[in-house]
DNA sequence: TAAGGATGTATAC
DNA sequence: TATACCTCCTTAC
């Protein structure tokens, strides 16, 4: 799923184009009708990311809360004063970049970049159009809402349904703390983490130790900081332990603002001034196995990989072996 | 055209 | 530890 940091970006996008405005739900592939008919014709009110969690609150005191999984996306569209938009979800490239169509005005329609796949793929329904009304739901949507200046549809989530006020706070309670969240207690998150004995690679994929870090976060800031992710969790000092806080915190910001996760400092990416342009070079060892570390040089050391590839937790676990000792 | 994989997690054994 | 969920893009044939 798209990490933390696009579920907050998620929330902004609902609190500028939604709340405050009269909502027709639907559920056009069926398997969310009972949940959009408890929405449909309501107002939203608040709209929260916790982690990877988003929380849609409506005036009537029910809760959209939805999960993007594996491969859940948002899709919207909308007229002039519907600001971004965007696809948000699971874009399935390195970098995780989002589908941005920024204009929906025809006069100016946004070049094809040559990779998108087929119309109705998300992001291709507002192209070159005005996107007042959304476009002909595929048999995978599952849930459309509406109102009157834009829409938006999501496809695959892992969990999408409608809580009631005392079930939200069970689900976030569920939740540690968020390194996007200003409020959040970094203790907090030092005291569940120094708690364990399983090794800190996996500690980070615990939602209820520290909320919105996904592979590619852990992998990246356990390399900023030179931790070997198999080391115990319990082994690390507080001081290692808030250093992999405030990381997150600077990289998922990051990711909040430029809505794709770049992880690597401009001085380890020589003569690449804008990472945009190099997919490969937005991350030190995401996806960079059997490639040279940035920062030690090493490609390869006694005939084998400096950045290697391996299972932990059902994950790919990727770091570099020089630089991670 | 088919197979495989992906930023995730819940559940069963 | 393995599998199911569920979508679609990439790579292989």
């Amino acid at each position: 799923m798209p990490e933390g940091h696009s579920i907050h970006r998620l929330a902004r996008q609902f609190q500028d184009t939604f709340v405050g405005q009269s909502v027709r739900a639907t559920s056009p592939q069926g398997r969310f009708a009972e949940g959009a008919a408890l929405l449909d014709g309501h107002v939203p009110v608040e709209s929260i990311a916790h982690g990877k969690h988003f929380f849609l609150t409506f005036d009537h005191g029910h809760t959209l809360n939805v999960h993007l999984g594996m491969y859940g996306a948002w899709t919207f569209g909308g007229d002039h004063t519907f600001t971004v938009a965007s696809s948000i979800g699971a874009p399935r490239r390195i970098g995780e970049r989002e589908i941005h169509r920024e204009s929906a005005d025809p006069a100016h329609p946004r070049p094809d970049d040559g990779r998108s796949p087929s119309a109705g793929a998300p992001g291709d329904a507002v192209a070159g159009r005005a996107a007042a009304e959304p476009p002909e739901p595929t048999p995978t949507t599952r849930v459309r809402l509406v109102t009157q200046h834009g829409w938006a549809d999501l496809v695959g989530a892992s969990i999408c349904r409608v809580l009631t006020p005392d079930e939200v706070e069970q689900v976030r309670s569920n939740l540690g703390p968020d390194p996007l969240d200003p409020q959040a207690d970094a203790g907090e998150f030092v005291r569940r983490a120094s708690r364990t004995g399983r090794a800190i690679g996996a500690v980070l994929m615990d939602q209820s130790i520290i909320a919105g870090v996904g592979n590619i976060f852990r992998a990246e800031t356990l390399f900023r900081q030179l931790i070997d992710p198999h080391r115990p969790a319990r082994s690390l000092s507080d001081q290692e332990l808030r250093g992999l806080w405030e990381d997150l915190v600077l990289l998922m910001g990051i990711g909040v603002r430029r809505g794709r996760i770049i992880t690597t400092a401009p001085e380890h990416r020589p003569g690449v001034p804008e990472a945009e342009a190099w997919p490969e070079h937005a991350t030190y060892v995401y996806q960079r196995q059997g490639q040279t570390c940035l920062v030690c040089g090493t490609t390869s050391r006694d005939g084998a990989d400096a950045i290697v590839v391996e299972e932990m937790v059902q994950r790919k676990l990727y770091r570099c072996a020089v630089c991670q000792a």
